[in-house]
RNA sequence: GCGGAAGUAGCUCACCUGGUAGAGCGACAGCUUCCCAAGCUGUAGGUAGCGGGUUCGAGUCCCGUCUUCCGCUCCA
């Protein structure tokens, strides 16, 4: 494990000593949770998006992509569940220090007073099921005769109903006073020493002028939480511009940010972070088949790297989102552990069925296809969806986690060493180092020649400085998997030494042949 | 959020009990090198995270603050 943790802190050293990745505003002393790509960072990451997107929009012929924007109309967030679901006010126990979301609080210790009415036997005949009877808050009854509702589950009643008015108006200060009032305690300490209550926003929001609505408050736009709801949006549009006949799919690689309560751990949680989204809309009824389909796919996309299998798992989610019937993650071996790197959900109809009621416009297909069944055509539905979400920084980390190794290349006689990143070939930022041996004699000439012959069909690099030794082992570490080297030689035969990453091996290969030996394995 | 540790050149670190900063690597320039880092010469680069205090004088002591790392917690 403290090995494990000296590896993550070496690649995170290497990821900034080599151009990688920074964190951001360094000079003013960084932004916390905040990096940036840089000359070499970039590149990969490009790298991994073109791999992606062309796997996705090309490989499957009935998949697409959109580039949707990052500010969406603001009621889009209702529609998905977000604003509901991830802003809560918080409040912590100063003893206990234990955080807990203050409706949940109340509403436990609400349950616990139902409890103590149900079993006090004084519970009402019609209402079987406690939980129930919290969800639905239904009114109790009016007492009668040996069924009185204990002076308990009254009280649990009217707490609830005042922390509902409180919560409506956002008034912390009274939720926090019904908190005292009531002694409701820390189900761990025991004590009611509560901070004050806080709101967690998981949502960024900014200013967008004032043109978005006539109500005063609500020029607040907020930064989308997930790229997917952009793609929901666009569902009709794609589908009928591009004619595009279920079950088909929208792609979509780009930005999404979370106000994280807690983020560390390098570009792995990140405020702001790269998504590449795809949702797959399917027949009602077909999504467990769909589900195992892409789990699968996915699954052979990873794996397509070259990266061992042994180094992946499926996490099943027992405890679905608010919009999943089903769910996993690719989790992926990192120097921190099993992580998750991807998810892919059963999202059913649930986005695509409230954006139907939020926007009064109808998110149907017409399947004219026929159903063997019946013998008639399917007819309309709101299609289900299947959604696979990977994290692009996730991935990137991945990648530069797998790619990392350090040997020690020690002989007899003299000690050794290097640091090298076994990235694909398809990803590696610079795909050739172009050096001449000596820069005289000819030499960066020729070179050069290579240079103009190769760098419009992949990324290369010249290097003409320091012994040739230390240039191989600063391409070993960006993750150049060829350099090719001029020589006296050369100019007698145009064969040139092609030295390959991984194995330090060498060869003599023909000038000519340089760009279609790389271009071979970079496809 | 809590506890612990740390913040000195691009990187790794040194300066022990306070007297106005050093090394290695790296970078740059040149030499040497015909194939795997640490051969030679030269040059540049730090006011010691930031702010305040004690002192004749602080990187070195004290306080505050920010940041990072480790552990716990929390979130998903």
């Amino acid at each position: 494990m403290a090995n494990d943790s000296n590896r993550f802190q070496a690649i995170i050293s290497h990821a900034k000593e080599y151009g990688f990745v920074f964190p951001s505003s360094e000079i003013y002393d960084g932004l916390q949770a905040v990096y940036d790509y840089g000359q070499w960072g970039s590149e990969l990451k490009k790298n991994i998006k073109d791999y992606w997107w062309d796997s996705m929009t090309r490989m499957y012929e009935n998949i697409v992509g959109i580039d949707a924007a990052i500010f969406m109309h603001p009621t889009t967030w209702k529609a998905s569940g977000h604003i509901d679901n991830f802003n809560d006010p918080m409040i912590d126990n100063k003893d206990s220090k234990k955080r807990y979301r203050v409706d949940h609080l109340i509403e436990t210790w609400a349950e616990d007073k139902a409890f103590s009415f149900k079993t006090k036997k004084v519970y009402p005949e019609h209402l079987k099921d406690v939980q129930g009877f919290m969800d639905e808050r239904i009114d109790i009854p009016n007492p009668t005769e040996g069924n009185q509702p204990s002076d308990d589950a009254q009280k649990a009643k009217s707490v609830l109903e005042e922390m509902d008015k409180l919560l409506a108006k956002d008034d912390f200060v009274g939720l926090k006073k019904l908190i005292e009032e009531n002694d409701i305690r820390c189900p761990i300490s025991e004590t009611c020493n509560w901070t004050d209550i806080r709101q967690f926003n998981l949502m960024f929001s900014t200013e967008f002028g004032s043109t978005v609505s006539s109500e005063d408050e609500d020029n607040k736009v907020y930064l989308r939480p997930e790229t997917a709801q952009g793609i929901f949006v666009n569902f009709l549009n794609v589908q009928k511009t591009g004619r595009m006949k279920i079950p088909f799919g929208i792609a979509q690689i780009g930005k999404a940010f979370r106000n994280e309560i807690v983020a560390r751990q390098f570009i792995f949680r990140m405020r702001e972070f790269e998504q590449m989204e795809m949702q797959f809309f399917i027949p009602p009824g077909t999504q467990k088949k769909w589900y195992e389909f892409w789990k699968e796919e996915r699954m052979k996309w990873h794996l397509g790297l070259g990266i061992p299998k042994e180094n992946y798992r499926f996490h099943n989610h027992v405890k679905l989102a608010h919009y999943a019937d089903a769910a996993c993650d690719i989790e992926f071996n990192f120097p921190i552990g099993f992580k998750e790197v991807e998810g892919i959900h059963s999202r059913t109809d649930f986005d695509l069925k409230n954006h139907q009621e939020y926007s009064k416009k109808k998110m149907q297909y017409f399947d004219n296809d026929i159903d063997p069944a019946t013998g008639k055509p399917y007819g309309n539905y709101i299609p289900y969806v299947i959604e696979t979400s990977i994290g692009l920084d996730r991935m990137f980390l991945l990648v530069m986690s797998h790619a990392y190794e350090e040997q020690d290349l020690s002989t007899a006689e003299k000690q050794d060493s290097r640091v090298v990143l076994k990235l694909p070939n398809k990803l590696a930022p610079v795909k050739l180092a172009v050096l001449p041996l000596v820069k005289k004699d000819g030499l960066p000439e020729i070179a050069r020649k290579i240079m103009d012959d190769c760098k419009s069909s992949f990324r290369c690099f010249y290097e003409e400085k320091d012994t040739i030794g230390k240039r191989y082992r600063r391409m070993d570490a960006i993750g150049t998997p060829f350099c090719v080297t001029v020589d006296q030689q050369t100019k007698e035969d145009n064969t040139v030494t092609i030295r390959y990453r991984d194995t330090m091996q060498q060869d003599r290969i023909p000038l000519s042949q340089i760009k279609e030996i790389v271009s071979k394995v970079i496809l």
